[in-house]
This record gives C-alpha cells, sequence and structure tokens, in this order.
DNA sequence: GACGGGGTCATCCGAACGGTTGACCCCACC
DNA sequence: GGTGGGGTCAACCGTTCGGATGACCCCGTC
C-alpha cells in the first residue's frame, strides 16, 4: 500500500534515498503565488530537491501529477475555488496507484481537515508553521512513502484514535449546509426534498455531535472547524 | 502625511528610490515559519530589498519595529492567538509617527480586513495570490510611502466607496459575537447586562445589515466576511 | 435471519425567536 | 438649541425552534 511500485517513471530509490541520489522531483501546489514563489526559492536552493512544477488550482495540480509523475506533491487544502486540495490528493493518489506521494503543507490543524486529507491519501500533513529543516526531511520521507506529521497534526490523530468523535454523516453535512446559508427548518426541508421533520431529527443528532444546542452554535462551529466547504 | 519625516533612522530617500541606492530594509512578519523562510528566500536575492528581521506575532512586530526601525514591515494580518495584524499595524504607525511603512500581505480580500487595515495605517494590502514581481514593486513603493493595492483590494474599496456600506457598530459587533456563540437572546442579554429587548432590536439592526433574517444567517455572514476576531 | 446504522417521518408542547411600533436618553455636531 | 445617530427598553403576536418519543425502511454485516 505504501510501498511504491516502480513505474514507467523511474520510482523512488530504496528505502534511504542518499543525499548524494537523484533529487526529489517536485510540485508545488498553492494558490498563492507568492507563496509558490517564496517555496521555490526556498527550496531550489536546497540539495537533494527539484521543483518540477508549479500548480494554482487542484484541476492544474491533478493534470501536472500525472503529466510529470513527479516524486511528491506539496499540496495546500485551501486552493480557493474549485477542487480542494482534499479532493486533488483523493485523484492523485488514485490516477498514479500511489506513486505520486501528497506532503499537504497547510495552516490548518482542525480534525475535519486531518482526517478528510488522510482519508483522502495524504502521505504527511504539515503545518506552515512548521520549522523550513522539517519541510525539507518530509519531502525526503515522502518521496521515500514514509509519514511525517507536524507535532499539533499528529497529537489530533492520537486524541481522536483514543476517544473517536462521531463525526458528520454525509446526511448531516446537507443538513448543515442549509443551515450555514440561514434557511428556517422548512426552507432546509424543501431544499433537500424532505420533511420538516426530518430536518429536525437530523438538527438533534448534528447538536449533538457538535456539543451545541442552536443553530447559530452549530454555523459558528461548523465555520470554526471547517467541517463545510 | 504620506511624506517621511527622516529621523535618527536614516529615512527612505527621495521620491524615486533608484535602483541603486541604500536597499530597502524589510522585516518579515508571518506566523507561518514555511512562509517566512520562503519570503525571506524569495526576497534575499532580490535587488534593493534587505530583511532585516522576522516576526511571527503581533508582538514580537511592534517590537522589531522600534528596535530595528526597518523602513517596511510586511504585515500578515492573521498570526495566530494574541496580537492580529491590524492592531500591530496601529500600534507600528502610532510608535514610530508613520515612519515605518506596514505593507500588508495576507490572503484575505475582505472588506472588512481591508477597511480595518487601511483605518490601522497601512500604506498598502497586498495578496499573497499577487504575482511575486509585483510585491518587489509594492515594497518599494511602501518605503516611499506611496500605497499599493491588489486588483481584487483596489475594486473593493471602490465599490465601497461608490456604496458604502452601512458597517456594524460597536454594540452590534458585542451581540454579534454573543450570537456566534450560540447563545439564545436571554442568555446575550445577561453577558451584557442588558434585556432581551434591547438585544432583539440590535438582532433586528444587524439582520437588516448583514442581508439575511436568521441568526444562523448572520453567523455564517460573519465568519464568512471575518467580521469577528 | 438477526442486527445495527443511517435515513425518513409523525406528533406533541413549551420555549425561543423575528418583526413591529413606539418610546426615552445621551451626546456630538451644526 | 435643534437634529440625528447610537443605545436602551417595552409590549404584542405569529412563527419557528428544540426536545422527546416512537415508528418504518433500507442495506450491509455478522
Amino acid at each position: 500500500m505504501n510501498r511504491a511500485e516502480p513505474n514507467a517513471h523511474p520510482g523512488p530509490g530504496p528505502e534511504r534515498p542518499a543525499s548524494s541520489a537523484r533529487p526529489v522531483r517536485l510540485v508545488l501546489c498553492d494558490d498563492h503565488a507568492v507563496v509558490r514563489a517564496g517555496l521555490r526559492a526556498l527550496l531550489g536552493s536546497a540539495e537533494g530537491v527539484e521543483v518540477v512544477g508549479e500548480a494554482d488550482s487542484g484541476a492544474e495540480a491533478v493534470a501536472l501529477a500525472t503529466k510529470l509523475a513527479p516524486d511528491v506533491m506539496l499540496m495546500d487544502l485551501q486552493l480557493g475555488a474549485g477542487m480542494d486540495g482534499v479532493e486533488a490528493t483523493r485523484r492523485i493518489t488514485a490516477d498514479s496507484a500511489g506513486a505520486v506521494h501528497v506532503l499537504v503543507l497547510t495552516t490548518y490543524d482542525t480534525d475535519a481537515d486531518i482526517t478528510r486529507a488522510i482519508e483522502a491519501g495524504a502521505t504527511g500533513y504539515l503545518l506552515k508553521a512548521e520549522r523550513p529543516e522539517e519541510l525539507l526531511t518530509a519531502i525526503h520521507s515522502a518521496a521515500a512513502g514514509r509519514t511525517t506529521l507536524s507535532a499539533p497534526v499528529a497529537h489530533r490523530v492520537m486524541a481522536r484514535m483514543r476517544s473517536p468523535r462521531p463525526g458528520l454523516t454525509d446526511r448531516e453535512r446537507d443538513i448543515l449546509g442549509q443551515l450555514a446559508r440561514g434557511l428556517t427548518n422548512r426552507d432546509i426541508a424543501k431544499a433537500l426534498f424532505l420533511s420538516e421533520a426530518t430536518v429536525k431529527t437530523h438538527l438533534g443528532r448534528i447538536y449533538d455531535k457538535l456539543g451545541v444546542d442552536t443553530r447559530a452554535g452549530a454555523v459558528a462551529v461548523a465555520k470554526e472547524q471547517r467541517l463545510l466547504p
């Protein structure tokens, strides 16, 4: 699963890529041109890394992953409009059968983001607040298929393992999405072709799971924890 | 006002700083170490710019502004916990009497952020999605006291000038803040030492100004437009 | 085939909300 | 010394919400 199978493209080397080995081929994916330029400047001077491409959208990232077949995609989760980083990660790992490793580099360390990224097949999850040296290490680890997590991310993963949170179902997310638009129960019911009773049932469960007891509170938590796209 | 008065520290040169002149002394302020490292790598190789310091918090930014007296502070608005970029900007421009120019470099182009930053005395407002070359230009402009705005930011400023939005009062923001915690009218009243009637009056006006008609909608808009800290 | 999770719906009821109208106060500004 | 914006409060009324309970269906799994 996490061992890369060699492709038409040269796969990552053996378990321990020596610093003198072929550099890690890297594609940057971030919707902020300034950040990309900064990363390119930072990593361009680093040993053992070669930035072979940049993407400013999820669609472009997916395209570049197949076109360039890099060792690692450095992926921001928040990519403006369109496909987000999680979806891009999902497609890239699927398309490449795991040959292209996605290393998430983002600002957010919320449970929802972390869980979704890992489920989508991300090899690692770093925060932009991480020390830059760690970034280098993580890139090489990712190229070899090894996982690296920023400390706060690791803590959250562990905490979640210990006390598994319920997690909203798809339908509950639908309801929550409509709620966040400010709709009444009746309007939510109309929008989703449900009876008002069903909406209220779902809302009750959402309140339970989010630990709130009002709709305003639910919206606040949803926005805070980025449960909605 | 926007002409820098020479200090004990050598002020910015005449209106047109030639590329051969003394480099612009710059301090980076961003809570993400990776982003700072990227910017430093990017700007370190650029002509006419010298990165003389880095801050990862508002407090540190304020301290460095007086200690180093740079020409320009490159300021992110979102600085994690503690003082945010707007407050740091306010203090820096006040402390230095405008000698230190703050150039905001951030992700967000919401009305609330832009307005607050400009009111706080920012010299320019760039988005991280901006082309990196523009960043260089803007830094030199800021050093000379000239304003640079990213295109989307400029559009918003113009739009606001044409149709001035009401804008929430302080009290209304108080109410909205409590609402975003999921409190009921009664609880909001208790929290702010008001009668429930007053809370309802304020809420009605908030709904009007935000263009919503439910509390959930108000919270959604508030979070979306980053009206709350 | 039993079981459980997810989804759907109904009914009931007290509490909370949203909208409206009208009123008073204070203070800055003209 | 009026004028207006911001803040505060009251009373009323129809609507909506929140919570609880019970029920049915579908589907994948054990």
